[in-house]
DNA sequence: ACTGTAAGTCTTGAAATAAGACTAAGTCAA
DNA sequence: TTGACTTAGTCTTATTTCAAGACTTACAGT
């Protein structure tokens, strides 16, 4: 499969995994939730080839996920800020990482506590129906044809912004 | 990076990605979220390279994501299931492809609708914290060391997540 | 013996990655 | 005004991974 033509994957999943399905992309963001911003700092605490970071970066901002946003004039240097819709990928990322807290924390337990500074809590994530507001699994899910499926897929597919 | 080390890796999320984060593994967790479970009906409805797929689906079983049932004897056949594992996998899954359904979709909305068998609607997946139940926002969540982190080495990394 | 089926394995060329040297455009200090 | 430093990249080369599809194994049915 060439991933680069992805955009035009009928699957929402195929299309996300187009933009964020790279090995490095997620650690990218991962930084990027933890507050990098800068080239030098995503390099220095990923250890990434500098090369595979640029590349990374630059397709972020073009998918909308990074935007680059001036910090200094002369000479005129960007830093990397989360759009709503890098923000937008935070359950994604935390659902994984309490994945791997779940099944790869050593006895000693997770490396990192989130806190939920509302409530004061260190919590897990949990993932509920929008509609009744109960825990999901995916046991008690079924699937069907939404109204973007095969035959209207075509015409809606060069739209770009974002949609709730 | 050695992706290969990163079992040993500090972060859950660059653990969970040594073993998901590969482009085609979520793929493939799709369509086991979807029923699939032979390697034929894997290969057909991805059309991923049998080389691949075989690597794949080998890693999974290894990292106890997915486990090999017979289903006949002669000749033998086994057929992929998700183990709890990798039904705990989910909330990942679907929350990018909510994120991709919300960002990607074309006009005509998304391709595929779930339906909560429970309460018997469409949803959203919505992600809350454990302790609260509110819905999670990245900017209302801080991190600090746990139990399993190298005391040092996060120090500078303790900051609210994600400050725009 | 011949055809079919399921689950792979092997081969080959193309593409992506890692590591690190190099470049560009400016600042600062002597 | 020369030289060292900073930030954000780009380039080069060797290694690794991937895609495509032919080939293999082990059995069944006719």
């Amino acid at each position: 499969m060439r991933w680069e033509s992805l955009d035009r994957e009928h699957c929402s999943l195929a299309r996300a995994l187009a933009v964020i399905g790279d090995r490095w992309t997620l650690l990218v963001l991962r930084e990027a939730f933890m507050g990098v911003r800068r080239f030098d700092d995503f390099e220095k605490s990923l250890k990434i080839a500098r090369r595979v970071l640029s590349e990374r970066l630059s397709l972020l901002v073009e998918e909308g996920v990074l935007r680059k946003i001036p910090y200094q004039e002369r000479p005129i240097r960007y830093e990397y800020r989360l759009t709503e819709k890098g923000l937008a990928l935070y359950p994604t990322i935390i659902t994984l990482v309490h994945w791997g807290d779940r099944f790869y924390a050593g006895d000693a337990g997770p490396p990192i506590l989130h806190t939920h500074t509302p409530c004061g809590h260190d919590f897990r994530s949990v993932v509920t129906c929008s509609e009744c507001g109960e825990a999901l699994d995916a046991r008690a899910v079924t699937l069907r044809p939404g109204p973007g499926s095969l035959k209207t897929a075509n015409r809606s597919r060069l739209r770009t912004a974002a949609r709730r």
